[in-house]
DNA sequence: AACTATTTATAAGA
DNA sequence: TTCTTATAAATAGTT
């Protein structure tokens, strides 16, 4: 896709690999970038170049996508092989939970991080107008808040509870003229 | 590229996603293989579906590429088991080490959080329970509600919302006095 | 699945 | 490496 079109084959001349890798290499990640947020799916991308150093893409991570994708189908493992085997295998299967919880937790943290920096930037700024809310709605809107609350206090799990606010936040909002 | 020029943003219709997700997956495994065959590199791209559905590219393969990126680090393994064994026990150590990593950055993450916190109470009244919001307040957290839900219809996936949300349940709410 | 009007990626060149 | 630009390739909307 150029000033002439190529076969793809190998570039020969190792300079040249390396500029078509680097522009390639951009291209595939943007690609993959674009994928990832216009279908709201995970993906990772591993390659070496040619000088066999390492460069990734991930959306959230690589590992989380290659965690999913490397557990996809583990079965119960019914080993014939010694003791030691399967308790590293029990071993490696608890690791990977204790990693998929870590990176989930993280990525909460980070994500809570960063709400707090949006609001703390927003002290100092003047107060926006945000939109026509009528009392009625505003009232519906605390009430479910409240109940969701409440759930946060019984012995509904995270996961629970992210499901349900997660449906609240695409519940559209009622809109009643004033 | 095509008949409009779009938006890089969660396609809304799920039909039009899936249809979206299946053209541009088929390009960006194109262009994997382009950059493997013209660099001589190796590749691996894991993606999953809309659906969840798992998808992948390697060249030469997924297993080997995601291994050689897993162990590009590792130690050399002095076992004296079998080769089962050792390469258990090198995904082993490479899990502790991913593990070790995720932990610290969350901490990290957790600290800032801490200080962000306070940071915040500083600067403002107690916290108070979202039954006792006035309706200031409350037309600001629904604008919170709103940009959140702009969030989910762009790129932050799934878990992210659902983390900011549950973040949101629980942070107290602050307003400017008018 | 195919068809194209357009947009995007990129091969060469600077 | 970064930028420019002519051209090839990918793809959004449509059939």
């Amino acid at each position: 896709m150029g000033r002439r079109k190529i076969e793809i084959e190998m570039v020969k001349d190792s300079n040249s690999r390396q500029v078509t890798f680097s522009k390639r290499r951009t291209g595939v990640f943007k690609k993959a970038n674009e994928l990832a947020t216009l279908c709201a799916v995970q993906i990772a991308i591993i390659v070496f170049s040619p000088g066999g150093k390492p460069f990734s893409f991930g959306h959230p991570n690589v590992e989380f996508v290659a965690q999913r994708f490397l557990n996809r189908d583990k079965k119960p493992t019914v080993s014939i092989g010694s003791v030691v085997d399967s308790q590293q295998e029990a071993r490696l299967e608890k690791l990977n939970g204790q990693l998929s919880d870590a990176l989930r937790k993280l990525h909460y943290e980070r994500k809570r991080g960063e709400v707090l920096d949006k609001a703390m930037k927003l002290k100092g700024s003047e107060p926006r107008l945000i939109g026509e809310l009528n009392l009625d709605e505003l009232q519906k809107l605390k009430g479910e808040l409240e109940e969701l609350r409440g759930k946060l206090r019984g012995s509904v799990t995270e996961m629970e509870v992210s499901s349900s606010l997660l449906l609240l936040s695409k519940k559209p909002v009622r809109e009643k003229h004033l």
